[in-house]
DNA sequence: GATTAGCAATCAAAACAAAAGAGTGCTAAA
DNA sequence: TTTAGCACTCTTTTGTTTTGATTGCTAATC
């Protein structure tokens, strides 16, 4: 579709409005992009590229600016995926080497490293439960009105939760409530934890539903709780593009809202690396941005998602290469 | 010190510099604030306020603003501190009605209502573990190489954790340090969880050094932990002064360093209310802001704190009014 | 036929100038 | 002690001119 030199054309365009963040002249072009032509040939070449969709310009004697579907050619066609240092790569493997306890803080850890490692916001979720095989339940009493759920799935997920009750709870209760609710629900997904169950439950048992309810309830909740991670807000602030006012509020109201995070997050279905450049967002809210996400995935359960979200001249060599590289090691520790 | 009028002078232009943010003309006080005189007069007293350090301006002929020492004399000894109406007190009673499984969420809850009624932006910290006393500790082996540890305190407060272990531990072993860690240090406060504790438990357990040390470490780790939240970070970035790409960042900046955050909030020693006013923040990064900052207490033990940060010009009578409402409420919850 | 030098045309951004307006400080009168 | 009156100061707004970067087109060149 377009020949080798609008390729290279387009390519330099985009790389040299990433780095400047200004409109680029065909002069610039000349000096060291590896084109062997005169400005006056580039000129023309960028004329074809803006009819055909790939260029914009910002008022008509101006330089060019990729347009969105020239970043997305970029992104299908012209970036390079291993656009990472040696010390890159020495300083996100020691950050992936750092012991955790707890699942959960993996996917924030490597969130924390893509954002320091880009230069770019990141914004993190974590598993999500209702996806996994519960693999046991403990049930602890903490008081005489007052518990401990642990949950425990196969991913290596655990989630806790405190339920306080109206009436005193025995010791005896509880182990047959460990008991009942382990051999109903050991081995099943999540979503099990329903209507049926509870039904179940109240036949099966004869405490009062003053017990059963606030445990099912409060298991629920707690397994849909999606907690949002942001990495390096204020990184993204140093961008030119954050000058603008209008823009820079506009980037504190999206991530302030939870939601909209949340929904970013979870809209990407692949499980692979997802590039969203500006109007291509499902939300209307980060049309001025671009995202891009990625699942962290063990053997299809879902352990969490980033997103990096910056301007739509986001250095997607960079960051896609990033996320590769992290994605790769993450899959390699477990 | 200051006579009446000039009191009333100066309260007049706080008040109404911080409901317009536009420098205070002696015309603009001669009509609606009670002064019964010349805006001449005024200026006469103006130019004396000014003097005094009471008030600046922003170039020779531009209407007054305060000064910190003026905002500090209107906090002091001028401003209403029951300015809350009737929606704002059924609003904060019923947000504060919610029922909550933590104690943290308490804090949490009492964030979000001060940033929805007051607009400002809001930092809350959670309870400061160290200052209470162990009631229980609980441990559940969660696999053969993982348990997790339930920490109660006397304050109702509740903190947990995962521990992973390089060997593999039994149940039998689970209840003997069960047995141990509580024999050793319920009813004591919980800085006790020390080297001595430590090298008593070595002595006293034929177990390895690889069971004892994990336990330990991540207790005290879970401790110390502090988790900080943010509300309404967005709130700020509709006042005038965040005009200033300037201020805006800076803020964004400030509010991204949570070690910053932490320090604000943990500086205040009182009990009560305290006020800081740009330079007089103890951090050099907040001298253009006004933070106001309350710790929740029960029976001397923290519970948590909330800090409002906003403009210099900021609503002190609105904020102290509603965080007085709020500390009045917190105590009568427990 | 593709490439390029040359140049008028375009437009944003910077620099400059003038006018308007808000507010003060001071003086002198009430 | 208070106030009317007014010159003076300084910001803000508006308009104009200049500068400079860059393009698109034309005609010459390879």
């Amino acid at each position: 579709m377009l020949d080798d030199r609008k390729k290279k054309v387009l390519q330099a365009i985009v790389e040299e409005y990433i780095n400047t963040a200004e409109p680029v002249s065909s002069n610039a072009l000349t000096s060291n992009h590896g084109l062997q032509c005169s400005s006056a040939t580039i000129r023309n070449e960028m004329a074809d590229l803006e009819k055909s969709g790939y260029l914009d310009k910002t008022h008509t004697s101006s330089g060019r600016i990729p347009s969105e579907k020239g970043y997305r050619y970029y992104v299908d066609e012209l970036l390079k995926d291993d656009d990472i240092s040696l010390e890159e790569i020495k300083y996100i493997s020691s950050k992936l080497e750092t012991k955790v306890n707890e699942i959960e803080d993996l996917t924030k850890i490597a969130a924390n490293t893509i954002s320091e490692v880009t230069h770019y916001t990141t914004v993190s979720i974590g598993p999500k439960a209702n996806e996994q095989i519960i693999k046991d339940i403990k049930f602890i009493l903490l008081g005489s009105r007052m518990m401990m759920a642990v949950i425990l799935t196969d991913t290596g997920l655990v989630k806790e939760t405190i339920i306080k009750f109206d009436e005193d709870v025995t010791e005896k209760q509880i182990e047959t409530i460990n008991y009942m609710f382990n051999k109903k629900l050991k081995g099943q997904p999540i979503e099990k934890i329903d209507r049926p169950l509870e039904e179940y439950l109240y036949d099966e048992m004869t405490y009062s539903v003053n017990v059963i309810k606030p445990i099912i309830e409060q298991i629920k909740k707690v397994l849909e709780d999606e907690q949002i991670y942001l990495e390096g807000a204020n990184k993204s602030f140093d961008l030119p593009e954050f000058n603008s006012l209008e823009v820079a509020k506009n980037f504190v109201n999206v991530l302030d809202t939870k939601e909209l995070m949340a929904d970013m997050l979870n809209s990407g279905f692949a499980d692979d690396i997802q590039v969203y450049i500006g109007d291509e967002n499902p939300k209307e809210e980060l049309k001025d941005f671009s995202v891009v996400t990625f699942k962290h995935k063990v053997n299809g359960k879902d352990l969490g998602t980033i997103g990096i979200i910056g301007p739509k001249r986001m250095d997607y060599s960079k960051v896609i290469s990033v996320m590769k590289y992290i994605n790769k090691k993450l899959k390699e520790i477990e």
